[in-house]
DNA sequence: CTGAAAGCGCTAACAG
DNA sequence: CTGTTAGCGCTTTCAG
């Protein structure tokens, strides 16, 4: 055994035993250029012989950077978003950086966890699927920490953002369902106060509008599965019946397409049409073939991250990326 | 704007904009026994009115305690795990930590992506889903940095692991379907080489072979719906074909569920039963409504915990909970 | 190319 | 009860 217990080894432990200054070790391992060939190998031989493992936070302290990026989950029990963040950690892994991760207990709200994180320096902070009161956000245009909103816009003052162009899509939604046939129109929102909410809302009117139609009835799922269920029972139950319903989360139209089969006995999409958002695998499959909105996590979460870097000072960008139409079997058709 | 831009608060400010030593605001602030309450309240007003967020890293360093978990999930991707990451990240914030988080790239092994935080000098670890080399776990002794295992287990060296009742759940799916009336038993295993994948396939043949039975065909899926459609697929095409499946994960019972409905025509439970493990939230969800095995995930994850936090010295310990089985509609009944 | 020395922001003796 | 002092383990001038 080469190591010593319980004593981690430090960079004036290889400077001892190579016999050189502790500087000079720091220099090696940092590849600096000013060093001989010969002295850097034989140090980080040492190194490696003696286990050595750069202390991060002293590190950190010295060069005022952390190389941690923030995370904020808001709602990680939705299908959509554990893709998400594995995309995320591996991009922040790739990049030399780590991950603190957080998500927000039913109750709480980000303002409430984020001081939590800012204690540990975090370089930047990514936020999906809630916002953040504009207190909260002074304060870290103070602090000079940038942060960027996943799937959440906010209009009332500048931060980074992005989302997919949900009024486009919603649009097409429309159009889709009325070109299959629909003229009793629902929808099946999350949390009112949320910009993918209104957002999508408002697209799928305007879209309808362009037919001479509009939403016949609305209701709101807390964007899960048992919300959308409920939802659906309820809507499908009034006279006349909607035939076919727009919900803003695939785990929601989940629910509302059992709900609509399992519950009423009524056929999708024979008797309502049923679109979702995001496209989470469980859509894809058999049983669901779930007609949905595809939203390109990958590119989001590139997009995002890379907002995080830009140079400081860049002036906030609220990047809205394209949904992509996924025709299933879910939805009539013209 | 009662702070600065650009430049941290610290407790050197708090200090001279209080008139007392830094020190003093350290104790004040840490809430140290020996201090005036005037002095306190005087300083915490001041920390509050500057904006003050302390540093963590300067904090670690000198304390040696980094309040930060590892946590390495290889398996985002199942809908088991979401889950667990949600309450680990909540109870591990209670507690007054961070939590570091890392999720295995296909192709990479743990051992790869440890050393990145140890640097950060983390407290503990957990790894989910995944294993580590011998001479991993030695260098962890070295730096006397506790790990558990969550849903693996290991014989070959000590170390802490949480797991289900894996042997006894698999006997009891085995004692269920042969109930049912099965006697052509299938298996669909995950990754040949885990714990799961050999305890459960062990417990299903225990359990067959308590009534003259035996596993009659099995195949893996790699814990994935696909490779649970694709396996299921290849063994429900034998003759005689088998009459009932046995899937590790839900995730690949969906898939085998899918395949054999959509793809062959076959009616589960009347032509196959098949049985999954963990209940997943889809398991519940009418269009599949599958008989599984409940791996309890919130005191699996306070285990996982409870055991990172013992004394140090405590002995490692492999703690096992009792799998529930979850009876639902696609196995047959006696 | 290398060493000495300062210091990041904090905690923790040690004095008083 | 409070101030002084000495570091934690590293990076980074500044000399040489």
């Amino acid at each position: 055994m080469t190591e010593r217990r319980h004593k981690r080894v430090t960079s004036v432990d290889i400077a001892k035993a190579a016999g050189v200054s502790q500087s000079t070790v720091s220099r090696a391992l940092a590849n600096d250029g000013r060093i001989s060939e010969v002295t850097r190998r034989e140090i980080k031989k040492i190194a490696a012989r003696l286990g050595y493992t750069p202390n991060e936070m002293a590190r950190s302290l010295q060069t005022r950077k952390s190389n941690m990026v923030g995370v904020i989950m808001a709602d990680l029990q939705n299908p959509y978003y554990p893709a998400v963040l594995e995309t995320m950690t591996q991009k922040i892994h790739a990049m030399g950086r780590q991950l603190l991760l957080l998500s927000v207990p039913a109750g709480l709200t980000v303002d409430e966890m984020l001081p939590s994180m800012l204690r540990y320096q975090v370089e930047g902070i990514v936020i999906t699927s809630a916002v953040l009161s504009s207190r909260m956000h002074d304060h870290l245009r103070n602090l000079n920490t940038p942060v960027v909103l996943f799937n959440r816009s906010v209009e009332s003052f500048f931060i980074n953002s992005v989302c997919c162009e949900n009024l486009v899509a919603s649009r097409n939604v429309a159009d889709l369902l009325v070109r299959g046939g629909s003229r009793r129109v629902a929808f099946i929102g999350g949390h009112v106060d949320t910009s993918t909410h209104r957002e999508r809302r408002i697209g799928l009117q305007e879209g309808l509008r362009q037919h001479g139609l509009d939403i016949v009835s609305e209701d709101v799922g807390g964007n899960s599965y048992e919300g959308g269920y409920r939802a659906a029972l309820k809507l499908l139950s009034a006279t006349p019946r909607p035939d076919a319903i727009f919900c803003i989360a695939d785990v929601m139209a989940l629910g509302a397409l059992d709900a609509a089969r399992s519950e009423l006995g009524l056929s999708v999409p024979g008797d309502v049409s049923i679109v979702g958002f995001d496209d989470i695998p469980v859509a894809a499959w058999p049983a669901y073939n779930l007609t949905t909105v595809r939203q390109p996590s990958e590119s989001m979460v590139n997009k995002a991250l890379s907002l995080l870097f830009e140079p400081k000072g860049s002036p906030p960008a609220a990047v809205r990326v394209p949904g992509e139409l996924i025709i299933r079997g879910s939805a009539r058709l013209g």
